[in-house]
DNA sequence: CGGCTCATGTAAAAGTCGTTCACATGAGCT
DNA sequence: AGCTCATGTGAACGACTTTTACATGAGCCG
């Protein structure tokens, strides 16, 4: 049984070396396979190979890694946000989009992270880091609305950037947090979670007046860095935003 | 300290009498306060006045206490989403927001439920019932966009009622997850969730094709019980869904 | 090279929970 | 009155969190 342990040991000697390091791998672990409520403090010490109170050499308490690994995930969800925007590139609608997909496929792909930085309850508000981190993902959101926003078809009120990224932000939550994980992920669902916020977004933005249609595939020039693009399609695309894809 | 319990048994003698109940709203109170997480079986337990094994007499364990809060909850918010709903009176469209209000309101005012039913982690498909409740509840949204779907202008494609379901259902958890209820509800926005989410709806109906303006207050004569209404107004009211109220 | 020091780890202990088990109580039926 | 079974008690076990006193050894200083 306890012949690891002491291997371990021997490998590493009296001191881990890294065991900040390894507790956030254990727990991350850890979290993926049994949810941030069901974690345990003992069971990451044991997990690399430490007693049960060596991990308060490196955090707080229980909580302070959570906040940790919250921190973390959104770090690594900024950088995915801020990769899919890309800077608005080919065209805005479509990177806008991408950000959207994006957003799922991190719940998806990364279940530990996400349940930390929004299920585990932890007061994300009472760590100064944490919500600064937070923020900065949110920004990634709220910047490409303020592209979007510039782009409001002439004529129609320009919709406050804000509030759509807000918008944005609250569809791609829900529906990460409804459909793209655990139990109700398993209802059945007429459509793909990512088809069905595509959907939802296509079918919110025309509801502000922007046009939706899918373009056609670029001609191979690279466009400019912040092409004009302001009314290149013409309405609504055949079938509706909801139409069979393939 | 314990004099309470003294007294409390000697009013109720060695039998409680009514320990389920008494269980039920005492944890109703440790979750709203503390949330699911931070819930305790001992401390309900002391709540009511009993030893720490009493529970076990009426809840299989822990997790069952909660299926149970979760299953109440969800037939309350099925009641009260129904009651917004009103059978789509007096108008499809005020009817269909009413919902959405409803769905805030129900995660403002129940967060001991509403952190029961969806943020504490227990697999509601795992249980038949609670899952069934859970359904019934869906079912009130769902019924709604079907009534809603078949509104559909004439001309246009008309979209999939469990769609537009899903669509409402996500933006109505979004926003209650992320900004009505604990942390990020902090965050300041520059408008309330209600407002937020009626003017999503808004746009997102639009998007479909509905008109959303607001009509003039009824002209107090009763309407019938489901009428014909289909394209009473115009289009976009002046200054759009996010116009500033009042 | 020898010794100091401090970061890092351990063991033990206290307090809390969840859960089980044998036993106690008393409400309601016969 | 007596029986019985649902309901509550107390004690016990193992796991977890957190604290405390003590151990180890890596790195630095002379």
């Amino acid at each position: 049984m306890s012949w690891r342990k002491e291997q371990r040991r021997a490998e590493r000697g009296y001191h881990h070396g890294n065991l900040k390091e390894a507790l956030l791998q254990a727990a991350l672990g850890l979290i993926a396979e049994k949810g941030a409520a069901g974690f345990t403090f003992a069971d990451a010490a044991r997990m690399a190979g430490v007693s049960a109170a060596a991990p308060y050499r490196h955090f707080r308490d229980r909580d302070e890694l959570l906040s940790s690994i919250a921190q973390r995930g959104f770090e690594q969800f900024e950088a995915r946000l801020t990769a899919a925007w890309d800077d608005g590139r080919p065209d805005t609608v479509t990177a806008f989009e991408r950000v959207g997909k994006a957003y799922l496929a991190f719940a998806r792909e990364e279940p530990a992270f996400y349940n930390a930085m929004f299920e585990s309850g932890l007061p994300v508000d009472a760590n100064p880091a944490l919500q600064a981190a937070s923020e900065r993902a949110f920004n990634i959101i709220r910047a490409a609305a303020e592209r979007l926003a510039a782009l409001a078809p002439p004529g129609t009120p320009r919709p406050p950037a804000m509030m759509m990224a807000l918008h944005i932000w609250s569809m791609a939550h829900g529906v990460a947090s409804l459909f793209s994980r655990g139990d109700a992920a398993r209802r059945k669902l007429p459509m793909s979670p990512d088809e069905l916020l595509e959907a939802e977004v296509l079918i919110y933005l025309r509801g502000l007046g922007f046009p939706t249609d899918r373009r056609p595939p670029a001609k191979s020039a690279e466009p400019p860095p912040v092409p004009p693009e302001a009314s290149s399609g013409s309405g609504v695309p055949p079938g509706g935003p909801w139409g069979k894809p393939k």
